[in-house]
DNA sequence: TTGAAAGCGCTAACAT
DNA sequence: ATGTTAGCGCTTTCAA
């Protein structure tokens, strides 16, 4: 291994100081055509490979952007961060990401990482685990941008990208009852994450305004995965005065209760059942599954207009933006009664 | 937002040098457990936090390994993304996530960045359009760790981690010709990549034992997705002589061949249908799709044992593994005649 | 056990 | 248009 090419071997090939190679290469205006173009040559030829390291150490500017996620594999938070990546790329920012595995352990693991890495800033949506939020207080302390999408907490007061989840859950509700089911019962998550309040506070209007009693005890709170959808199910069945509907608190979930009606002869739609978050498979199983679009697209795409917007301002926090997104019903064969 | 600690601070706070509060913090032996203690007491009151940019412009270490991946939305590769990160976390390394979204100006791009950014080693499969390999040999000249798995090129002399392709082609026609099929087709991926020719040559020698034949025009070269999947069951479907069963490049493409069949009531297994990588939906959707597990979490496990064997050498590549993983058919409805 | 000092590769204010 | 120079925050050799 050679060792590598530094702005200092331009330099001295070509009889000038670094700080012209410098500006050569970072395209300084004042600097003339026929320099910049040796330079550049010199460049190549060396085969010149610029320490972003050093550049940011000096400039105070890493040009990278953490992302914390619960986890890529659900098909909504890999959307998500391609669109970040997307309407990030002509800015020359580029993302590094970070998975929390539901672990508010791991979070804090990652917000302490991103940050030793001298990330510009962080954009993070919350384990199912995290109820206190002091580590990521620490990012805005440091005065970086810290944008919440999806799963966020009130107790920032920062920039965030969430779906309207009261309006879903209520929406999920009337599509049921459009439908004509009427005993409507919910399985969710224990932890007392908004998103997921928002979702049964809204079942509950939709229940009210539609006349239709809610039993408390078919609102099942445990986890969210298909084991925990097939445990939920399981408890409904058991218990006395059936729901003709389940509303599932993803679409795991779901696809674990409808495994469950299955083995019990009860398919849906003869039990009507929907998810949140129109995962990749939930059109190609057996009934297709109804479920919420929560237009990770477009969420992704309003995360990096205001990560952008936020590192023009002298101050990230001047202006905190709140954008809500409003979820769209997708109809399917599970519920289509 | 005041101005972030440094360790001259609390050097200053405790009147000693920067050069023992280095220590203190890194764990270095010869130095008195009162300063350590006092210097981390300080540390902790001033809110430290260590500028990794800074160590590692010194060190020449960042201890991070960059990724490529085609894309995280399969959950083949988020698998084994998250076992490498699972491999690695103890030895204190991390990775840093590039997608190349199947395109190769974006993976070039992908190992300039992580240069750039001076990661430790690159693990990388490629993407369906690479053929010219030179941008990674420049990871190589950097005499960087650079470890390939799944998609492989032996144009590069790396350690690799795969899965015996040709075997899981065999298996995979083997597993059709067991059920009773015989008229078997491939619908497969244009591209020149090493393992899908592999399986391919693994189908070839199955029909060979067999005494099979195998039909050239059965034979569709297209592209890798739901969309490919119909096209190519489309062709087969208005071909003659039909055949009674269709091995599919990967779960995606089957699901496409599945959807068409359906339409035309030749529902598997009526038809015989297998795919590749085992995802997340194929054992969900209806009929189940039988497929070839191809051990994300052990290929996940194997590239982070790798790397870490490769930067204890002084040279990391003196002793090159290829590690071969044997792929395990998983019998679901769609080959269930 | 601790200190002094050089320097990793780059940028940018200031000077010419 | 180009040069000089002082760091960014840290590690590490050498000396004490």
């Amino acid at each position: 291994m050679k060792k590598k090419t530094t702005i200092y071997d331009i330099a001295k090939e070509l009889n000038i100081t670094v700080s012209t190679v410098s500006r050569a290469l970072s395209g300084f205006p004042a600097i003339s055509e026929s320099t910049r173009q040796s330079v550049i040559d010199v460049a190549k030829r060396l085969n010149y490979s610029p320490n972003k390291l050093a550049s940011a150490l000096k400039s105070g500017k890493t040009y990278i952007v953490g992302v914390i996620v619960p986890s890529v594999q659900a098909h909504f938070f890999a959307s998500i961060i391609h669109s970040i990546e997307e309407g990030l790329k002509d800015s020359g920012y580029r993302i590094i990401l970070y998975q929390s595995n539901e672990s508010v352990e791991n979070e804090i693991k990652g917000v302490k990482t991103l940050l030793e890495a001298q990330v510009d800033g962080i954009m993070a949506s919350m384990s199912l685990e995290t109820n206190e939020v002091s580590h990521f207080q620490e990012i805005i302390n440091q005065n970086k941008p810290l944008i919440l999408f999806d799963r966020i907490s009130p107790k920032l007061k920062v920039p965030t990208v969430t779906l309207n989840d009261f309006r879903a859950g209520f929406l999920a509700t009337q599509h049921l009852i459009d439908q004509g089911y009427k005993r409507i019962a919910f399985v969710t998550t224990i932890h007392q994450i908004q998103i997921f309040n928002d979702r049964l506070e809204g079942y509950r209007e939709a229940m009210k305004v539609n006349n239709l009693p809610v039993n408390e005890a078919q609102l099942i709170f445990g986890g969210l995965s298909i084991k925990d959808g097939r445990y939920g199910a399981g408890r409904l069945l058991r218990g006395d005065n059936m729901p003709d509907a389940i509303i599932a608190g993803d679409d795991f979930t779901a696809l674990g209760v409808i495994k469950k009606l299955k083995e019990v002869n009860l398919v849906p739609p003869k039990i009507g059942v929907i998810g949140f978050a129109n995962e990749a498979f939930s059109a190609y199983i057996t009934p297709s599954l109804s479920t919420v679009d929560q237009h990770p697209n477009q969420m992704g795409q309003d995360c990096a207009e205001l990560f952008l917007q936020m590192i023009k301002q002298d101050n990230p926090y001047d202006d905190i933006r709140n954008v809500i997104l409003e979820p769209t019903i997708v109809e399917r064969q599970s519920t289509e009664l």
